[in-house]
RNA sequence: CGAGCAAAACAUACGGCGGCGGGGCGUUUUUGCCCUGAGGAAAGUCCGGGCUCCACAAGGGAAUGGUAACUGCUAACGGCAGCCGGGGGUGACCCCAGGGAUAGUGCAACAGAAAUAGACUACCCGUGUGCGCACGGGAAAAGGUGGAAAGGUGCGGUAAGAGCGCACCAGCGCGCUUGGUAACUCGCGCGGCUCUGUAAACCCUACCAGGAGCAACGCCCAUAUGGGAGCAAUGCGUGCCCUGCGCGCUCCCGGAGGCGGCUGGAGCCGCAUGGCGACAUGCGGUCGAGAUAGAUCGUCGUUUAAUACAGAACCCGGCUUACGGUUUGGUCGUUCG
RNA sequence: CGGGGUAUAGCGCAGAUGGUAGCGCGCUGCGUUCGGGACGCAGAGGCCUUGAGUUCAAAUCUCAAUACUCCGA
């Protein structure tokens, strides 16, 4: 797995109340800053969305969409992408693009 | 051709490129190769078990909860098979919480005279009469209400009537009897004539059940160190002093994280034998997920009917619910031969 | 994994032990007022979440489903 993984609700609720939102009818992003050195992600699908199986489907394809889009390296961030409704049924690259733009607004990504 | 019924198997496969979880091997310090990787319902959590911990002499009873014809199958079951009884459908076939209302209690709105017991109209007798009727008694056949009014039809009988008596029929109980392991059933005789419904109302009878759940439980580290109460005190530190903040002891509540539990089991497949069947026995073969924020995907090609419902989280056996097309065998209707 | 609750008029809620369902606000009409509000009178609006079953009869009892919601580990 080439990122690290937010585990705990609170570290989640910091990053919606501390955190900066970036939105999108793709996806949602918040971003917080943290002191560890390294980048943590979470991936969040609500049962707005559907069933188990479409939930599943929502964050592999955001999983895909940042393989793709997010080095290695960018710094310390705690990284929030909350599916839409839409999210099931797009394609990865579709994502990737969104997810690219996202970042790219919010400083994580510099060209 | 149309409508409907039952059952079965499947729920894509193969290859190229890229990517993910697990295991193994090599190389060794970041990569390479091989194997393997969701379901018929994994779902709902409605039942039954295994496993783990807690409680508990054996055993019996009470309470609470559940089940309900019978015989079998099963580790067990509220499941399944067969069979009996009842009901639905023209039929293939399907459905039934299917013990007890003669142990007791409760309830039955409205309507109706009356709802488990009686008399409004009409009928009969007697008395009084102003001949319209009134009062007392008999009887429960006729009327209308209702889901339900106390067996039905006919004859006798009577003041009028009535199972009051008789014949036949329906139902109940008892005794004998045919078939069946049994539920039940074939037939005969006798009895009083007979009794409303509701137990998915309380209840009675028989049988079953100790409680909690893998976030169980065990181990490592006894630590990031959290909260509350009490005690001791004005002790120590900070500070000129007070307040304040931190430090002590005891008890209670709580406790991040890592590893095991974790998948080979009432397992799956085939054949034979026994059984109507559920299933059992024997022989042979086979190994088919184990993640920990949670892995199965994307793209291209070929072939297809391959789309729909839908994603393992300790593991099995069922039930229920959601859902795609395919095949097979019956049934009914129409038309043609 | 285990357990509970709710669904009734446009909105918020009653209706416990079965007998055709109400309250408040809102809505409509009339009255009152020069007009509006307040007030008074009258009225409309419901397949009681869905589907089966028990019963003569179901919002109520039983089973299954759906949606929302809460609690414990």
């Amino acid at each position: 797995m080439r990122y690290r993984p937010l585990t705990y609700n609170n570290e989640f609720t910091r990053a919606y109340a501390r955190g900066k939102s970036y939105v999108h009818p793709h996806v949602v992003l918040y971003v917080n800053r943290n002191r560890l050195g390294y980048t943590r992600v979470g991936i969040t699908a609500s049962r707005k969305i559907g069933n188990a199986v479409t939930r599943n489907r929502a964050r592999r394809v955001i999983r895909a969409a940042l393989w793709q889009t997010l080095p290695p390296d960018v710094g310390g961030y705690d990284l929030v992408f909350v599916a839409r409704g839409q999210t099931p049924r797009l394609k990865s690259t579709q994502v990737a693009k969104t997810a690219a733009k996202l970042l790219r607004a919010a400083g994580v990504l510099r060209d």
